[in-house]
DNA sequence: CTGTTAGCGCTTTCAG
DNA sequence: CTGAAAGCGCTAACAG
């Protein structure tokens, strides 16, 4: 049950081992004859060249190491699925690792990537914790989604999106306003604050609501969010504005069992706009995860095929509102 | 910026390559002195081995190629998950692609397996469309979560599934049935006729509701559900049960819009238990996904250390049903 | 205990 | 146009 390789090709075709290799490769100059032979050989016994030895011969694996922080958020499979399209596109495997914002387990999947022999790496970052290092690897590596210093980096306008909601929420007449979030440093925060102050809202840091970051399962923000719920009993505020899509949902879940109304008693935004969104009606804030792919992509391969060290990259990209159910209603 | 050797660490600890190599595979028999010296240099280096070189030497690559029909299921994601957690404990990484429920790309990523000298297989079919090919590889392959003949299996008792979320009904005391569904011939829906009639129920079989594979996004099915609501107006039925938890969630959220209560005037029992279901309050069929995976992991290792062709495995692992709001009430 | 040697399957000169 | 030969980085005999 031994492999096949090049040198029973070339046998059958009654070739030399290497002209198996020109054919295999589009090159030129191979006489007609011998070369349909090589094919009708390679088809017969479904011959498939070893990578291993061309990523040897040749020291590229058209391998991408992905490592991402997360991955039971929809997003983050969304980035995935995307990621490998395009790595496909462009005769790339990916190899996917999922760090579960753990610096440590990060650190060793790119230690795996760099013996794997990847051309590349492409990274949503735990944590400034390996940037460093990252930056000093013999491979390239960019950031996705979250823009970082030292390295290349493609990211969303996180501030933007903030303002977005804190804008539509004004817009639609609330003069109360939450947030949930894992940070209040988060860029979200400050664009949806800034936004309200310059119209002239106030935001009211008890009305920041705090969820501890969800690695694997979603029970610690569900918790927080239930703690919440006790300690005021009836919120305050008309809108809230969520990190992300899932604890946007547990909140209009939680709220509702409290007989809250979304979203006449309680307008509510999400933020990346994932399938769950769009199934259960709640606003969000889009990502251009195509574009923020491709972008990142072209990058990274100019800096696998050019090797110069230009100047780092870093590009932030532009989040749209999609308002549905959960926050359409104007308030009087 | 080429990349670092044995050789070079040979260099730097002032011994023969082959000696690098014994530290470094922990082979005994080397000096203390000179193997603290290798040690030293690798770490100053920050020295990976080439698995490249490692592969096309022992042939084998320590790499699992994983081949899923779709990922937006969420299923799939935990199920990818599990999978990546167990490789690693194995010293195995995976390269990982979506089928996207095609055949043709199934094939193709298949191919791109053998090309990668990848150990094993593990498969969530598409169809039978390439089972006959797969097992004429001479790559072990296991399909996981469908059970297949041809080739080894470690699948779910479905059917076991349907019979379930019927009892979970009829004990309700619900005597209207409904399923949704891609095929009327799913096993699911074969055990909850069947333990329905064990019970002296009907199914009317106006009362399967039809909707289209989903492969990457979930429009197909809405469209399907919403279809079925404006052909029937109101449903007649008081239960339903889904073939997955999204179709689920959408019937709920169409329900919802059509100002049926859920569960009052209609009960839901979804299938797989993913995160949504949790995070929803849908009752659900659960998978054993972590037995699942390490189960098929332990029949993949033994073919692929064995390699001997004994007799294929045919596993049928038992599913649990998961009651929350969804379908949490007493009819009288 | 350790260095020398060979060879995994492939691509790439280099002759012819 | 095509074969012979070398070598990518590593492991596994085989001597010493």
């Amino acid at each position: 049950m031994k492999k096949i390789t090049m040198k029973e090709i070339a046998k059958l075709a009654n070739v030399s081992q290497p002209t198996v290799s020109r054919v295999i490769n589009g090159n030129k100059g191979v006489n007609e004859e011998a070369a349909k032979r090589v094919l009708d050989a390679i088809q017969k016994v479904g011959y498939v060249p070893n990578k291993a030895a061309q990523t040897l011969k040749q020291s590229n694996s058209k391998i991408i190491g992905v490592c991402v922080s997360e991955i039971y958020n929809p997003y983050f499979v969304e980035l995935i699925d995307t990621l490998e399209l395009e790595a496909r596109k462009k005769d790339y495997n990916i190899i996917f690792h999922n760090s579960k914002h753990n610096p440590i387990t990060e650190w060793e999947n790119i230690q795996n990537f760099i013996a794997r022999q990847v051309d590349g790496i492409i990274i949503v970052p735990t944590s400034d914790y390996n940037i460093q290092k990252i930056k000093d690897l013999r491979t390239p590596a960019i950031s996705i989604t979250q823009n970082k210093k030292h390295i290349d980096s493609v990211g969303l306008d996180h501030r933007k999106g903030g303002e977005l909601a804190a804008a539509s929420f004004i817009h639609s007449g609330h003069n109360s306003f939450a947030y949930i979030g894992t940070t209040p440093e988060d860029e979200k925060l400050i664009g949806f604050k800034s936004c309200l102050y310059e119209n002239g809202f106030s935001f009211d840091m008890k009305n920041y609501i705090h969820v501890e970051e969800s690695s694997t399962n979603n029970y610690l923000m569900r918790r927080d969010l239930e703690k919440y719920f006790n300690r005021v009993g009836q919120p305050d505020f008309t809108c809230v504005f969520a990190t992300n899509d899932i604890v946007a949902l547990e909140f209009m879940k939680l709220a509702q069992e409290k007989s809250l109304s979304i979203p006449k008693d309680i307008a509510v935004i999400g933020f990346d706009d994932t399938f769950l969104a769009k199934i259960t009606g709640l606003s969000s804030v889009h990502q251009p995860v195509e574009k923020m792919v491709k972008t990142t992509f072209s990058i990274l391969m100019n800096r696998i095929e050019d090797g110069t060290s230009s100047e780092l990259v870093d590009i932030k990209l532009e989040p749209t509102l999609i308002t549905r159910q959960s926050s359409n209603i104007k308030r009087t």
